[in-house]
DNA sequence: TTTATTAGTTAGACTAATCTAAATAAGTTA
DNA sequence: TAACTTATTTAGATTAGTCTAACTAATAAA
């Protein structure tokens, strides 16, 4: 009963499974759903990669997913998204304000955002509500 | 000739990697040499998980180990500890400053190290040499 | 309405990191 | 020094994420 082999068998994505979930989103916003090929692309992953993460969102209950066509969230799905938006834009925000270059605050952003603990993430918007923030 | 294809045939440690160099140099700090039970106690893994790495440092150029015997770093994985101290050093200080939990900032700081571009940090130790820091 | 093209999937291999179980080396003690 | 005990290694399995190559579905053109 150790619950700490990640067996994964439920809640908690992985990071790369959270890639799929923003990118997912982000086509959803452009184009109503989203297409494997996009979402490769996006990713800079071949195709087998995608349809694979289609499949374990799918069961996850994160996304719904039928062979040979384009992807929609679940609200679940949208819901993770969303956190991770939030999470991306504080932190992406924060790093601009401290003077990092925008190509830098964009890619670190991305890498922070899967692994900051809830509180690191409200202590920053907090700092930002105070400081500058304009 | 790709060049994305990570084979980490040289240079970039994985994640995983830098934090068996960190465990590493904190214990040759403390005891002269690191001995592979005390690191695997130390990252929560098992002895063969220790082994693997031990091997793959060594064929890295990052450490020196000879099988049952306690490893010592080469100075390439010397540097490579220094600056991985320095990243958490900096990471938590700002956290601690922004208001983070002591335990929270630990974490945090020891994932992030690994992963931010140099100019974030860089631009971390300015913020806070310019405020606080007392 | 056949044929070519493009998109998506399946099958199978690979790498990194981990684990358990079993084997072996080192060190300790009777 | 023979027998334990503890430390470490080897062998082999597992999981997540990726890839290439080969196959199939869907679509568009001729």
């Amino acid at each position: 009963m150790s619950k700490k082999q990640t067996g994964n068998g439920e809640g908690e994505l992985t990071q790369a499974l959270e890639m799929y979930v923003k990118t997912i989103h982000e086509l959803e916003e452009k184009f109503g759903a989203a297409a494997p090929s996009v979402i490769a692309e996006k990713l800079a992953v071949k195709a087998p990669s995608v349809t694979s993460a289609l499949q374990k969102l799918d069961s996850l209950g994160m996304a719904e997913y039928q062979r040979y066509q384009h992807v929609n969230l679940t609200k679940k799905g949208r819901d993770v998204a969303k956190m991770l938006d939030r999470r991306h834009s504080t932190i992406r925000d924060f790093l601009l304000h401290i003077g990092v270059k925008e190509e830098i605050a964009l890619s670190d952003a991305c890498e922070i955002e899967h692994i900051v603990h809830k509180e690191t993430i409200e202590k920053l918007a907090h700092f930002l509500k105070k400081h500058a923030k304009k």
